[in-house]
DNA sequence: TCATAATATAAGAATATAGTTATATACTGA
DNA sequence: TCAGTATATAACTATATTCTTATATTATGA
């Protein structure tokens, strides 16, 4: 891997909010309003962490009428594998709210 | 891993010259002085950027008269292992100076 | 079509980061 | 003991980051 793509994606995961972001989607599919309850920030402060994961080619996202639903992309890099792994799942953000079912959630 | 400790040592290696000085420790310990050359920045920035990575647990130093040699710790978490496989090590800073060799290189 | 809802973007403030230069510390050797 | 060398720390500046609030965008459904 290049040192700038490196740098990048260590930037992008290397916050605590993201971090917990990246946490939540090991289970899977989650949409903003979820990601907000459980961060205790506001929801613009949420869609910029998720920007800057989505840049870092780390995540990607799927619209769902008014809801955006993000997820781990599938094929990540070496690097973002090792870190990911060391990254507890962390529960209570796996989409139980209704959003993440309408429209059928990928991970069903 | 703790989230915070995965915080820690993202942001102590998320620097394009710290993912640098990695890179020239890869091939064992290096004094300052040769930092200083491959970076092309101030002594007191090298000094800075080592002692965040020494702070996170990364690397650790040993001391030959007035010089100080860094190298990698040889216990490092799973989730800097992961990173330090994907920087590739960087040739032209690995001790080729005198002073990592009076006092004995420790990996020699 | 219009009000509402979910998310994104913009603008601005507070804090963190990374560099600089100047100075301090610690060791060496004459 | 003292000058010189290597490194660390201090003080400061410029820039980047991460929040906030306000506003824009996009989709839904009455």
């Amino acid at each position: 891997m290049e040192n700038t793509l490196i740098e990048k994606q260590l930037k992008a995961a290397a916050d605590l909010n993201r971090i917990k972001l990246l946490a939540c989607m090991k289970n899977g599919e989650v949409c903003v309003c979820d990601f907000v309850d459980v961060l205790g920030i506001s929801q613009p402060a949420v869609s910029q962490h998720l920007r800057k994961l989505k840049e870092a080619g780390i995540i990607t996202e799927r619209k769902v009428g008014t809801w955006k639903h993000y997820r781990l992309v599938e094929n990540q890099t070496p690097l973002m594998k090792g870190i990911l792994e060391q990254i507890q799942p962390l529960k209570g953000c796996n989409c139980e709210t209704d959003c993440c079912h309408v429209g059928g959630n990928i991970n069903e």
